[in-house]
DNA sequence: GTACTCGTACTGACGAAGGCTCATCGGCTC
DNA sequence: GAGCCGATGAGCCTTCGTCAGTACGAGTAC
């Protein structure tokens, strides 16, 4: 069950005879009587019947030759988009992202990568949560993921930079008077949150705490766009990425005091390849918030 | 480039290491890990990425993986119909036959052989002239051929039976008033045959020639079907194989004396498998003329 | 009709290349 | 340091390719 016996038997048939099968393929003609006799042996089918002028396919002869014909061609694209992928880029890229990080800046680059390279796909998973995140990022199945923080960090972990966080708030809320909101002026407020075990529900978490809040959870969602629309109907404040908030929403956001911040971090596969590593450059050369805030958050 | 090595790829992607692989395909680790190299080396790509716990497809390996399931799969196939074909009978049959040979009972015996067989597909060739039709016989392209006579008949030739010829004639033509024509009645009438080098015409010719009538041709047509209706219309007279008439212009045609009529041959290729002769089986079920004629043409 | 030549595919012996296995090494994780 | 992973090198064996020679049928000359 060798591709060459396929391409031998191929050549027969087209040439009708072994001697000139022999002659295309560059081989003795011995050869290729052997490979098609061990080829009918081992599937205990005649494929060929033998006339003095040479071989003609049988009736199953023709059957297999058809599925061969597939399985050999197959190969040689196999071979080609390998080769192809030597010199151009060809394939499909794995990106996965923790929610709310590089959604402004994500397809802008992607889209100047498909420009450039138009035969290279790109699939991107938004937050599988950040644990199933680091665990897919670990085992190699993604070319590059975003994330807040990287425990142990690998040595292909790319600062980018900063993702700035806002709070929304309801249609007329008070707080939308000033130009920004103290954190401990929101004491008492109940909260739009996010799905446990989420990373933006981690941040949120962290910031009470760190400002000695009690929060009062309104309702959990597990998209920050729905998160927004709720807040902004005023069942409750919310805290998410600046470039997650859509434009229609905006004049209800306010940024924060002591500012809200996570570093976005590219993390590359290992032994990442010049596709990776090309999305990576375009991504350095989106803008990003560079200022580093006060209050962090992991 | 072998299979094997797609089928390791494929493995090793699967389970996302070559140890795992290898038990799979119950063969040593060492075996997988030299492949998956040879054929990297020999594509000059790095299919996978190695990682601590493991290998993992990288961006081109992703693209190659595709295209070698796809030769896979496909060589599993074309193994899978032949092992059938050794059993069952699968593939396709290649039928020719001089037209007007078995215009009735052709179609019957082919749906016979199809609930019989249900994977066995069968392609009737119709009149490729019968000098072609005798080359491609000869050159065993063909799996069964009908024909009149074969010069050289190789020694899987079946004589079936006989095929009546009738003369069609115009409607309200003065010799439809007798049951049969003698052919020496027809001096002097414009005929309808059929295509120079066709079998049909040289029937015509001979049938002419042996009762010393000169014939006036009205015009040339290449499907028995044509002539009937061009006959009927009154173009002129025309000689056609009994079965080769449609129904509603049975009226219009009566026997000749001396009988016209040719033999049926079904000629079988070399080294003839289980399908072609259960195809013939079935041909002799049917019913034929069994009158040997007087002036047996060609 | 017979004999000859030409074409075809098949067979057997030999040499070379490649695949498989075993034992071992280097890296990383826990 | 123990345990897992893949990579490497040596040896054996199967397999493929080539060269010779054989067998069979077709076409042709006489």
């Amino acid at each position: 069950m060798s591709l060459r016996q396929y391409e031998y038997a191929l050549a027969v048939a087209e040439q009708g005879s072994v001697t000139a099968a022999a002659e295309l393929l560059h081989v003795a003609q011995p050869s290729v009587s052997q490979q098609i006799r061990s080829l009918e042996r081992e599937l205990g089918v005649t494929l060929f019947a033998r006339t003095p002028t040479g071989l003609v396919p049988t009736v199953v002869g023709r059957a297999f030759l058809r599925e061969a014909e597939v399985a050999v061609s197959a190969s040689r694209r196999a071979r080609a988009t390998a080769r192809a992928g030597a010199d151009e880029l060809v394939g499909e890229l794995l990106v996965a992202a923790q929610m709310g990080l590089g959604t402004r800046q994500l397809p802008r680059a992607l889209g100047a990568l498909r420009r450039r390279f138009p035969r290279l796909e790109v699939t991107v998973f938004e937050e599988p949560s950040s644990a199933e995140l680091e665990r897919l990022c670990r085992r190699g199945v993604l070319d590059l993921a975003f994330m807040a923080a990287c425990e142990r960090s690998p040595a292909d972990a790319h600062h980018l930079g900063e993702e700035e966080f806002v709070v929304v708030l309801g249609d007329g809320h008070r707080l939308l008077a000033a130009d920004r909101v103290e954190l401990r002026e929101l004491d008492g407020e109940p909260w739009v949150r996010f799905d446990r075990e989420s990373a933006l529900d981690g941040v949120l978490l962290n910031v009470l705490r760190n400002n000695e809040l009690t929060p009062t959870t309104a309702a959990r969602v597990s998209q920050t766009a729905t998160a927004v629309r709720w807040a902004a109907h005023g069942l409750g404040v919310t805290l998410v990425p600046a470039a997650a908030v859509p434009h229609d929403h905006e004049h209800l956001t306010r940024p924060v005091f002591p500012v809200v911040s996570q570093p976005v971090i590219a993390v590359l596969r290992h032994s990442a390849g010049p596709a990776e590593t090309a999305l990576l450059e375009l991504l350095r050369q989106e803008t990003w918030h560079k200022t580093a805030s006060f209050s962090r958050v992991s």
